[in-house]
DNA sequence: ACCAGCTCCTGCTTGC
DNA sequence: TGCAAGCAGGAGCTGG
């Protein structure tokens, strides 16, 4: 499923391929992907336009088109595709902006869990898709302090609040519980009793994951693609998400990782090396 | 504050 | 082999 780690080799990906592009038409094929905007301005507002620069906030990606921004959540099935006009569509497209030198970007999510929004740009805050978004946890700002002050009040486990997009934005399940197991703190840990030193010790395991996960290509499961079309290379190297039974890959642990359910989500750790 | 439980959706896996 | 139920989950919602 998208994270930042995904979302961030989109974003460079989609500029690489299409920044400086100028859009010759628009096509919705799944309008209630659409959020507080319809086919109509889509075509209105982006024809003639040329994408300016690709930015980011946690796991939504903004197009910039000067005037308007083009904002898309990829949900969990998600793809932009940077492809030629006489490449083959993918399985489950959902909006197409095809670009005066025959390229196009193809917007494919197969559970439509994704969306898209456009945004007039003098009042990208007030966009629906970046409401209760916060700050982005790969940005300079984001270390154990910040963290630690975002605990302030709150008493439920540190997964969970890490899943939360509010406070700081771009982690999903898979990059939460790898920063949990490399910090070798319990997922179930509360918020309220994380000590400084693990705050400290948590930032810097987020800040590494995610940049090991940019790195790689982020995370192929089953169906995130880069814009390329290639899968993330980050599988391998996971330490627990999706090990459920296997060898705890801390040298000398001798842990089996195990699955729970937290706020309806799995949560993969080692309860052997995992209990700060 | 925060959780359970539900919804959106499709495709894969499991069980009979 | 076939069918149906179960499950996966990001995020928003309601009710407790």
């Amino acid at each position: 499923m998208p994270e930042l780690p995904e979302v961030e080799v989109v974003r460079r990906g989609v500029a690489r391929a299409l920044k400086g592009k100028t859009v010759r038409r628009v096509t919705v094929l799944r309008p209630q992907m659409l959020v507080h905007t319809s086919p109509r301005q889509l075509q209105r507002r982006l024809k003639g336009r040329a994408l300016r620069r690709v930015r980011r906030r946690g796991k939504v990606l903004m197009l910039d088109f000067g005037d308007h921004m083009l904002l898309v959540h990829l949900g969990m099935t998600g793809l932009l595709l940077a492809q030629s006009r006489a490449d083959p569509l993918p399985s489950h497209p959902r909006v197409i902006l095809d670009f005066e030198d025959n390229s196009r970007l193809v917007f494919d999510d197969t559970r439509t869990f994704g969306g898209v929004e456009l945004v007039q740009t003098d009042r990208l805050a007030d966009a629906h898709m970046l409401r209760n978004v916060g700050p982005d946890v790969y940005a300079n700002s984001f270390d154990g302090a910040a963290l630690l002050r975002s605990f302030e009040g709150h008493r439920r486990d540190i997964k969970t609040h890490l899943l939360d997009q509010t406070h700081f934005s771009g982690l999903g399940n898979i990059y939460a519980c790898e920063a949990l197991h490399r910090a070798r703190i319990s997922p179930r840990k509360r918020c309220h009793r994380i000590t400084p030193e693990q705050a400290r010790r948590l930032g810097q395991a987020i800040r590494r994951v995610l940049r090991a996960g940019i790195e790689a290509g982020g995370t192929t499961f089953s169906d995130y693609r880069t814009p390329e079309g290639r899968e993330g290379q980050f599988r391998r190297m996971l330490r627990v998400y999706g090990r459920e039974g296997r060898r705890c890959k801390r040298p000398g642990c001798p842990g089996t990782i195990r699955r729970i359910v937290q706020a309806q989500r799995s949560t993969f750790y080692c309860p052997a090396c995992q209990r700060g």
